[in-house]
This record gives C-alpha cells, structure tokens and sequence, in this order.
DNA sequence: TATGAATGAGTTTTCATTCAT
DNA sequence: AATGAATGAAAACTCATTCAT
C-alpha cells in the first residue's frame, strides 16, 4: 500500500486497535485471526507487530481504552449533588451505555481484569486495574461508603454486570417469556438491585 | 481396540461424555482436543464422530445433563416446609454447589441456553431450554410467585450467575483487597441479593 | 492422494525420512522446511506429524539410522586376524564411506551425539548414544587398548572427522594447490594418523 | 558492490561488527536477527544496510578480523628460536586461544574459507584467503617444510580443528567418561599429534 | 460398528530486506 | 548520511473432520 505520511506510533496502534475491535464484535476473539485484522486496518500482518507484540497485547490495549471510557461514562452520570438513589441508577446507566459502545469487552472484562500482573503486557493490564481501583474510590466517595465498601462495590458489580449481561445475551428469551423490552426489563432490575443496597 | 459387545448407543455417549467433561475441566473447553477425549474414553477419533456429530455437539449433551444435576441440586436444597429465606439461599448453595461440580459449564451456561433452536444440535439443546424451564416453574410455585414471576426469576438468575461467576473469577483479587475467604463474601451477598426480593 | 494400504508405521515412517534426507542433503538442514519435506515423502504436512513429533524427531531417527550403518561398515572393514594397521586403516575407510553414504550426519554428528539425555527426542537420540558407546567397546577390544582407552578413541575420532569434514569441504581448495585427488590426499593422512597412535 | 571507500566508513562497520560479534557470541548466529544488531551498535535497521550489503557480509567481515588477530595468536606464540616441539605446541595453544575469545568463527571456519569466491562478499572473504595463506607461509617456513609442505599443513589444520571442536562440543561426555578436564586432555592430543609430524 | 489414515485450512510469529524521504 | 515505515515470504505446528474399508 501506498507509503504513509509519517504518522505517531499511537495512530497506527488506534487504527489497529479499531479495526481488531470491529472484528472482534463481528466475529469473536478466537474466531478474529490477527491476519484478518491486518486486512481490516490496512496494513500487512508483519506490520501488526510492529505495533503490538502479539494479539493478547491488542486485546490488553482495547480493554484499557474501554475502561476508561468506562469511567468518563460513569462521571457523566453522576453528580454529588444529586440522590443516592439516583446516581445509583445513573451508574446502571453508564455501564449499559458501555455495554452499547464496548459490546466485547464488556463480556471479556471478568476475564481480563486480573489482579495478577505477572503477565507480559502487564503495563497496559496494570493501568486498566488502576482505572478501575479509581472508579472503585470515586464510588465510595460518592455514597459516603464507610463499612465493607470494598466488599459492597464489588457486590454491585457482580450483579450489575450478571444483569446487564445476562439481558443482552438473552435479549430474545425476554421478549419471548415477557412482553418487555429488555431495557425496560433492564430498569426494572436496577429498581430491584437498589433495594439490595440502600440501608 | 476390540470389537465390543454390542451396547447401546447412549452408554458410548456418556463414556465419551465423561472423558471429556474430565478433559474440560483439566485443561479447558479449547484447549481439549477431540483426539485427547477419544485417547481418554478409549475410542477412535473417529469413533467419536459415530457418536456425536461433532466436538460441539459433545458439549451440549454435557450442558444437558449437567442442567439436569443442577435441578437435582436445587430441589435437594428447598423444602416447602421451609421459609422463604432458607429456601432463596437454598437455591443460592445449590448453585454453589453446581458450580463446585461443574465449573466449565457455569461459565458456559450463558452462551449455551438459548431460545434459539435453529442450530443442529438442537436435541439437546431443546431438553437443556425446557429442565431450564421445569426449573422455573418449580421456583414460581416455591415462592408462590404471582405477578411478574418470569421477570423476578431472571433477573434472580442473573444476579446470583454473576455474583458467583465474578467471585469465582477474582477469588485472588477479593483475598487481596478484603479479609474474607470466598465463600463468606458470597454468603454475605446472598443476603443482600434476599434484600433485593422480599417484599 | 490415494489411499494407501495398511502399512506398518514404520515404513511410513522410513519414506519421510528418506525424503528428508535428500533434501536435507541438497539444501542443508535448516534451510528445508517441513512442507518440502512432506511434499517429496508425498505426504501432506499434516500428515508428517503423524509420524513424527517434529522435525527434530526426524533429524534424530536420521541420525539414528545412519549410526547403525557406520557400525557394520567397521564391522566389515575390520577383522581381529588382521594387523593393527590394516585395522586402524579400515575404519578410517568405514567413516570415508559412511560420510559417502551420509554427507549430511556426518557434519551433524559433532551437534547431533550427546551425553544430555534430557531433550525431548530422547529415545531415538539414547539409542544412538549406546551404539556409538558399542562401537567404542568394539574398537577397544580390537586393539586390545588397556589405558586411557577413552582418551585414545575420543583422540581418533575427533582427528578422523576432523580430516574427512575438511577435506569434504575443501575438496577444491586441495586440488587448487596441490596435484592430489582428495581421496588420496585422505590415504596419505590416514597414514600420519597412524603414526600418532602405534607406540 | 563493496567500494572501499574513504574513512570514516570503516568506523561504523568497526562498531557494527563489534555489536555484532558480541551478539554472535551471546547468542549464536542465527539467534542474532539484524536489528538487534542495530540495536547494539546503535544504528537503526537501515543503516546497516548502508555499511554491510547484507547479514552474511557482515559475517564475512568477522571472520576476516577474526583471521588476522589468528596470525597475531601464532606469531606470538611461535619463535624461531624455540624447539620445533615448542613452536609446534604454541600453534596448537594459539588456536586454543582463538577458540576461547572467537567461539563461533572457530565453528565456522569450515564453511567460511573457501577457494571459491565467486560469491558476492567476495572482496573480504579473498582477504581472509590471504591471511590464511600467509599464515600456512610462516608456518612453511618455522618448520622448514620442503615436500609436500601443503598437504602436511592441510592435515595438521584439519586434525587440529577437529580435536578442538569435538574437545568443545563434547567437554561433558569427556568429563564423564574420563577423569580429565577437556584442556588437560587437549593437552595430551597436541603430543599425541607431535608424534604424527616429527619424523 | 469401528477405525486407521490422511489432510485442508488454518494459526501465530519471525526476519532480512527495501525504499521514499 | 540516515532512517522510519512497511512488508513478502516463510517458518513450525495444530486440529476438527472425513472416508474407505
């Protein structure tokens, strides 16, 4: 292909990672060879590790990114100003517009965020634990959390993404059983999971 | 290998049903290759391909049956006779206890039981949806649900997959950041998950 | 390609490895590649890992074969009713026409005969081992060697290789500056070689 | 096609090939891919190519420095003066000395000293001819050889590499099957040799 | 019914080399 | 004079699946 302009690493690793996201999406981690992610970006594959070591390395940069989306998302929905109750539900909220832009990583996330950094890649894999130990702070600020506020959080988020994830992979089987939209179903068990929280 | 007496079909089926569920969970559904479950069940490769119509259709039958122990595991742990508490956190241990038996099929659980029958395995992938549904029905009736009963029990379902699913996945991570063992943590969100549900 | 007969592995087995061992000798070594291989042997690539574990494998059973040649050349071309310097000039004549025979293991031996039994091929390459160690004990009887008798043949060998893979490599170098043919350059070391080991 | 020019290229292929033998020597040749060869001499890739047409020559260079420091070894290892025996074991003791600071050239002498220079590199690889013939000169002359001088020189080279290699290659089979450290027994194979050159 | 034999279609990764600037 | 950027070509190896017998 024609000669690029020269251009920062950085550009060459988003256009990378844009196109193994699409993929992924499309057809599935396993299932995305790094051949075909070269074709969708543009470039040959010796090309690809130039850039990324290897394809885990692509997937620990992609999920870095989504997490901090993940957080400004989370920001965007919250307000100290605003009810317990209702920054609560702004959090569900964040999360299943995440679900909407980061389909994949949103499945991939309880595998690949890992305490264990003994990994290669750990730098990327590092960072996106840091992210979401200050999402983690950020959120036991916001409710004043003082007991157990690890254990609740976590709590939250096992449910919340046991919900969310749940409802899309299932979205059909809803619509089949119930007559509600998986979203309405959706804000229905934000409804309930908060009941679970607060006092 | 010798000529066997003549046996019934099913008897094959859950002799490699077994080697593989042994391998799956060794070493991973991916990882497992069909000529490693043919060499542990004693057949041929090609053997099995008599039996199953392929590697995928292996892991449905062994979804199936391990829905019908996680039935089994749930009525050995309710009793009409008791309350509704012991009988939600009954249910909670079952599938515990389910996940303790079967851990590559919890994580599976999400992808394999579907309402789409259309794919080719649809067999057993039809009597897994409908244990599945005989499970939900059992529960409706336990608790004498009566309104919004589908809605109230996925939403149950997804709560509790992801709380332990989670728990499981980052057992390392909940050790280093609080002091509770794994299992406690889990009893202490299966009360919260109660909070959730009762009126 | 057709469907072949029942043959016994092992003629599968010898057909890749004497495919190998021409093209290993037209090419060198690393220099072909497994597919080559597999498409003089008339095999699929897939199909040579059948039969061997890798290409090391057959280097190793390469290796192997030929180290049972070069023990019954020396068993031809010596005799206990003939003198010490009709034996010592025999082998000399067995490893000429062993590297005839195998050009390619005659290089390799210095890499290929270890003590370190640890890699992986190691059946094969243990094998190779005692036939040597077997040829060493022949050699040590025939000349009724008493002392040092592992320091004298360790001695012998290294100078005998060392003097044929020379004048192997350096054929034309010879003939450039002097008038001998190589192999009558090698009968005249030979001799010198003699020399250093009669008392 | 190499034109020698000027000096200051000299300077960048000195460093090159110093980055180089350090990396041959830690890591083996074809373990040493070209960029890391930039990398060690502190060029990028590209430039390589500006001062080397391409890996091999780069090789061909090595072996030409490694040749001439082989004539520096003899020449201080040998005197007129001394006994033939004496200068006889200092050449051996020169090539040992070789061996111990250029491991790898030693290896690949056999492959890299040709009569043939019909190759591309041939502008280094003739001058590495030429020392070596300069070197068989003085050897020619210490010992005062008059018949048949090439040929013995010929011999001894190639008895001496072979003891030396296998020596190197196989100093823990001798350590095992011997009570002798390899120098030792190196030692009692110079004489050995003696014996096969003095009248 | 059972299987030995064979393979097509991949997979990830490496690396020497080129060339526009 | 120097190089950043890019890649073609190849490498070893894997595995689910087929089919004649």
């Amino acid at each position: 292909m024609a000669r690029r302009i020269k251009e920062e690493p950085i550009v060459h690793r988003d256009r990378i990672a844009a196109a193994a996201e699409a993929l992924f999406l499309k057809k599935g981690l396993r299932e995305t060879a790094v051949s075909d992610i070269a074709a969708e970006a543009g470039y040959s594959k010796a090309t690809l590790y130039v850039y990324f070591e290897n394809k885990e390395a692509i997937i620990s940069y992609l999920v870095l990114k989504s997490m901090s989306e993940l957080k400004v998302l989370i920001l965007n929905n919250t307000d100290q100003n605003k009810s317990e109750h209702d920054n609560f539900i702004g959090i569900c909220h964040a999360v299943l517009e995440y679900r909407d832009r980061f389909p994949i990583y949103f499945s991939l996330m309880q595998d690949h965020i890992n305490v264990d950094f003994t990994g290669r890649y750990a730098d990327d894999d590092k960072e996106t634990y840091e992210i979401g130990e200050s999402i983690n702070a950020y959120i036991t600020e916001l409710f004043d959390l003082k007991q157990n506020a690890f254990a609740q959080i976590f709590s939250f988020w096992s449910f919340l993404c046991g919900i969310i994830g749940m409802a899309s992979a299932k979205s059909d089987y809803i619509k089949k059983q119930s007559d509600l939209a998986p979203d309405i179903f959706l804000e229905q068990s934000f409804e309930l999971l908060y009941k679970a929280f607060r006092d």
